[in-house]
DNA sequence: GTGATTGTTGCAAAAATTGGCAATAAGAGG
DNA sequence: CCTCTTATTGCCAATTTTTGCAACAATCAC
């Protein structure tokens, strides 16, 4: 599977587990689905290719790679919580409350903060995967 | 109750909601329980001064805190979700991913990254309170 | 390959969270 | 104080998430 970001397999078997086909199909499901996926439709998909999967399989890999920092989990408000594999620069999302949009920022804003805590606090703040919310432009400026 | 720092009952009668004896309870638990709370502790200690009152009710109590935002809530990484009321400044915490420590912080140097944010995206960032991983200045230096 | 070791899985049961609904009670208006 | 309106509650059922455990299978040593 070359369409992989990271040798997530490598970082399995480095980190004392094991590669199954459920985890690699788990894998899988998230990198084709894309942005933000929630636990509900990786489980649907997997049904479609294997319907012996279980759900708690779903459950505890996911947990396992969150972990492992090689997902990362957001709630985005509504409640559900949504999946998404690492990338190796982290990136950021802003959530507008009044529109539910999402922009997508880079680490830059975010490396700043990280840095005046460590100077003040000498705490190294690790943020792979932040959820802002707040007002988005178009929401804030009545609409002229 | 003159303990709470704000007028609790006020905000929730000028939203539409009303005041009953259970959403006073709940946010006196939360109050006299200072720091961070989880919801069983919640229903724990209300079920001693009330054992009528059900967990549904605080399930739904809380979820309506959070959206007027009186009380803040938080996923500590440990799974369970903390519960607090929200303070007027607010307030964030450093979590220690070694030893699991919370430190908590001002406002400075998120207000930073929101003002950066701001500037750069033109979306205004309600940081209400942040819980951020890391590794503690202790636990990242060798004790020596 | 073969066998031993031990992490993983699927299943089922338990626990946590949410949702529907009739009875109740808070708040408003007389 | 009484009545009316309707948000809220408690109860119960449905749904979601977690957990215990025996069977299974990935990995390693040979």
């Amino acid at each position: 599977m070359s369409h992989y970001t990271r040798d997530f397999e490598g970082i399995l078997r480095a980190a004392g587990y094991r590669v199954t086909p459920q985890r690699i199909q788990i894998l899988d499901a998230l990198c084709d689905e894309g942005g933000h996926t929630s636990l509900a439709a990786i489980y649907l998909r997997l049904q479609r290719i294997d319907p012996t999967i279980d759900k708690s399989t779903v459950y505890r890999a996911l947990k396992l790679f969150v972990t492992l920092g090689l997902v990362v989990s957001a709630d985005n408000g509504d409640g559900e919580v949504y999946y998404e594999i690492a990338r190796v620069q982290p990136h950021h999302h802003l959530v507008c409350r009044q529109c539910g949009q999402q922009q997508e920022i880079d680490h830059d804003a975010i490396q700043l903060m990280a840095e005046a805590i460590y100077q003040q606090y000498g705490f190294q703040v690790n943020t792979d995967h932040l959820m802002l919310n707040g007002i988005c432009a178009g929401c804030r400026l009545p609409h002229q």
